[in-house]
DNA sequence: ATGGCTGGTAGAACCAGA
């Protein structure tokens, strides 16, 4: 059975209604993980979800920032949310797909402005977290796909000047070397690279303030989909919806989707 | 040209995003 699985960082998924509306009726992904909703669980838009079909829905929200929630026209099964900072925030959801994978929808915190935890209280934040998530994987046993904004963007070629941001908070080396310690924990597979191999560039993530986003391509990969070598193997395609950076009022970041043949 | 924008909240000459 192949299913199709997006991952897209919204902000604020209120403010999205109409492009969400789009890219599900476009899409039609099997399972939809948002980042960002900014919203809490009582309030969550349940509706349109609902219209269009997607009526499976497990949240993990909160007033104003940060928030995942993962939406599915298929059956889910079990839930579970992990605090990997202990402070609170609603980063993660993880559920259990028909056919038993797990897929696990994280957002990494940003880490502020200034590359240095003395300083900078978030950014030692964001290094544990990615830390304590590090140490969950290496006990992970089953197969599993992870995936959200990671807020890191590893290799030369996921921004659009390694020089230029190499001090810029989610291209320094050590969050890069966090975010390997993670992907060698379990050999995680970045899908995104099996279809679209270095050194070609690759973002998913351009900043409001290009007054031209496309023209300027100033952009990052931030968002992440990695998945055990085993549902690698079965990953058939692979589709990142560029346009979305231009529909309505758009997020600042687009979506991405991975067919696997489970 | 690393903030030039955006949305939400509060009623800000603000905050966070990354």
């Amino acid at each position: 059975m192949a299913i199709r699985i997006a991952t897209w960082n919204i902000n604020i998924v209120r403010a999205r209604a109409d492009i969400v509306e789009q890219f599900l009726r476009d899409s039609r992904p099997d399972v939809l993980c948002l980042q960002e909703t900014k919203v809490a669980n009582d309030t969550f838009p349940h509706g349109m979800f609902d219209a269009l079909g997607y009526t499976h829905r497990i949240l993990n929200g909160q007033r104003m920032h940060h928030g995942v929630a993962t939406i599915s026209r298929v059956p889910l099964d079990g839930a579970w949310r992990y605090d990997w900072q202990d402070n609170g925030e609603a980063r993660h959801i993880g559920v259990r797909l028909p056919g038993g994978v797990i897929l696990e929808n994280v957002y990494v915190p940003a880490g502020g402005d200034v590359a240095d935890r003395e300083v900078n209280p978030k950014f030692g934040q964001k290094l544990d977290f990615v830390e304590r998530m590090t140490r969950w994987s290496a006990g992970l046993r089953e197969p599993a796909v992870i995936l959200g904004d990671f807020n890191v963007a590893p290799l030369d070629c996921d921004v659009w000047n390694h020089k230029a941001l190499r001090d810029v908070v989610s291209h320094t080396q050590i969050e890069i070397d966090a975010l390997s310690q993670l992907q060698q924990s379990h050999d995680w597979v970045d899908l995104a690279r099996q279809f679209n191999p270095a050194p070609e560039k690759f973002f998913t993530w351009w900043s409001y303030r290009n007054t031209d986003w496309r023209l300027s391509d100033r952009g990052r990969r931030l968002d992440h989909i990695w998945c055990s070598p085993s549902v690698a193997k079965v990953a058939t395609a692979f589709e990142a919806i560029k346009d979305a950076r231009d529909w309505g009022k758009p997020s600042d970041h687009i979506p991405q989707i991975v067919t696997l043949d489970l």
